[in-house]
DNA sequence: AACTATTTATAAGA
DNA sequence: TTCTTATAAATAGTT
């Protein structure tokens, strides 16, 4: 059984590994509390963290150099102001792949009931001995409706890819992306 | 009995008072991450607040300036190469739009179908007068499923018009901070 | 400010 | 790396 999570501890993590992985979650951690703090309370907020590896992250909002113009050292437009810009655009994309995601499991679901649909409509009619009518309703209709949904998740998904994989050659995005796996 | 806490919002809080409590809370929450990031992961972290009366709120290790500092001097971008990444980014965020207006469209298709479905079933049976068993699937839960659906949906547009429609702006009031150091 | 019912974050494990 | 899970931590509404 896996232990959870133990009590934090005051000093930093001796393994390399174990503090590499957990500067990722808790700066996505710390990310997104800033990001909350600034929607809930409107305020603004600038973050900056230097990993180990001497990158830089930041998140700012509205921006970080207009938080930090406020409290008067002149920062110009520099990389991390970029960071910043695409830290922020990721978690837009982030909230956004998650809905896709939510929303292409919905439609799973509605399209295997669809399928039973289907299914039943055809038994009934064979129990029927009748020769109903289809409607205005043809199933090849609804076939074709379907492999175009699915063409489409396909360019979802190709285009989630690169996108999350690529934000500018940075590292200071953290891809949180869901995977629309089926 | 108090009710505890609710799922986070997504908008600003309405009341004054609340979001003076929730900022305050929040606001010690951050620095105490910030500062357990520092010492966890052995990274430098600037973080600015500024409160709605424009006061400002500092933690740095080792020094909100130090940090600043670090981030002024390396590689400084030109507005147009700024200007390009925004608009990559944009187009990014235009395609994944596209593709979930699309989804959306897709889905009220299928839906429609979906209940042309139903109907078609419900006059099946009416004609076949034999009474036949609805297999695992209920219409119930169908329309349970659309329900879920079109509140999904609906989130999913509010997304899109929250981040579409701001493009981010900068307010400035007078700079007067005090340091949490660290 | 203190109290808790809940939600959220996260350390390990897989 | 991503997902899962047990547990720790944060916090919204109350008092």
């Amino acid at each position: 059984m896996n232990m959870g999570s133990k009590k934090i501890q005051e000093k930093m993590i001796q393994r390399a590994d174990a503090r590499q992985v957990s500067f990722s979650k808790r700066r996505s951690g710390l990310f997104k509390k800033a990001s909350e703090l600034c929607t809930l309370s409107a305020v603004e907020t600038a973050l900056i963290i230097f990993s180990p590896g001497g990158k830089a992250f930041s998140f700012g909002h509205p921006s970080v150099a207009a938080v930090i113009d406020r409290v008067g050292s002149p920062v110009k437009l520099d990389a991390a102001t970029i960071r910043e810009a695409e830290a922020h655009q990721e978690s837009v994309l982030r909230d956004l792949n998650k809905q896709c995601s939510d929303l292409f499991n919905q439609l799973e679901v509605e399209k295997k009931r669809g399928e039973k649909l289907e299914q039943m409509r055809k038994e009934c009619q064979g129990r029927c001995l009748f020769d109903i009518p289809l409607n205005e309703l043809s199933f090849e209709e609804l076939l074709i409706q379907k492999a175009e949904m699915e063409e489409l998740m396909g360019k979802l998904l190709k285009h989630r890819e690169k996108y999350l994989a690529q934000p500018g050659g940075s590292s200071s995005v953290d891809p949180h992306g869901h995977s629309v796996g089926h």
